[in-house]
DNA sequence: TGTTTCGTACGAAAAGTTTCCTACCTTTGG
DNA sequence: CCAAAGGTAGGAAACTTTTCGTACGAAACA
């Protein structure tokens, strides 16, 4: 079934391509074509036109916004960085740990990969929260 | 790039609808395919035989495998599933928090949804690692 | 036994995503 | 002014994922 009539944001899933496509807006801010795509190529080798395409139908979708005064459009990303993250954030612990955050928590403190200052930080946060 | 050597298991990515039989088989255990699209018709409306390709398609892939002795065939996860899940996990930081994990769980605490039981969850897991 | 039900296998269509070719316009620089 | 460089637009091709029709064998049962 396909998504005729995009929602302005919001409910957004962005494919794998899209998310490379906002973070590197995320980081880098309002931005060309030619910027976004010089960034992708730092990582892996895309054809300018296909990075245009993609941002193109971003826009379409209603993730992105663009300023078309210039010849140069300028590209925006039209939801809030966090509100997309937590958005992306609470699909992900619906999907595999039924909506609890703590059996998240838990996974990732049982990981190695978690060093102490991570775990250092997390705690600071807690007690933050206790005030 | 077609990927035509599968590894047996580890490294990978499930798509959305895989994942959805994953799930069900984390949940109830080994299956046949019968039983899994019974599950899955819980939320939504699939054919048997979509079910069925998809089973086979992940048995080839290697995320399952099959008891064929008998005429029902019954699959299981091949990988167990704390590790697939601190593997997807881990890819989530890394794409969306630059591998921190204290970033995701500022975030999850930041996160009205994340009740006062969950955070207190959260601290005595910590609270146990002190020791 | 014969028919209906339930199972697998296979292939192709449909849908979604990604890539890039081609056309064409604007700007830049010689 | 002309050529080269760099921009957008659009469509088609390639690939991936999802869905399901059809064929056919085995089991259940009237």
């Amino acid at each position: 079934m396909k998504q005729e009539n995009y929602t302005p944001s919001s409910d957004i899933e962005p494919t794998k391509s899209e998310l490379e496509i906002l973070q590197v807006l995320w980081s880098a801010g309002p931005s060309t074509v030619r910027q976004v795509n010089d960034q992708l190529n730092n990582l892996r080798q895309v054809n300018y036109t296909s990075t245009l395409k993609l941002m193109q139908i971003m826009a379409e979708k209603g993730i992105l916004k663009r300023d078309e005064t210039q010849m140069k459009h300028i590209y925006h990303v039209v939801e809030e960085e966090k509100k997309t993250k937590e958005n992306l954030l609470g699909k992900f612990v619906d999907n595999l740990y039924e909506g609890s955050s703590s059996k998240l928590v838990m996974q990732l403190l049982g990981n190695q990969k978690t060093s102490k200052e991570e775990l250092q930080a997390i705690k600071d946060m807690l007690n933050q929260l206790d005030q």
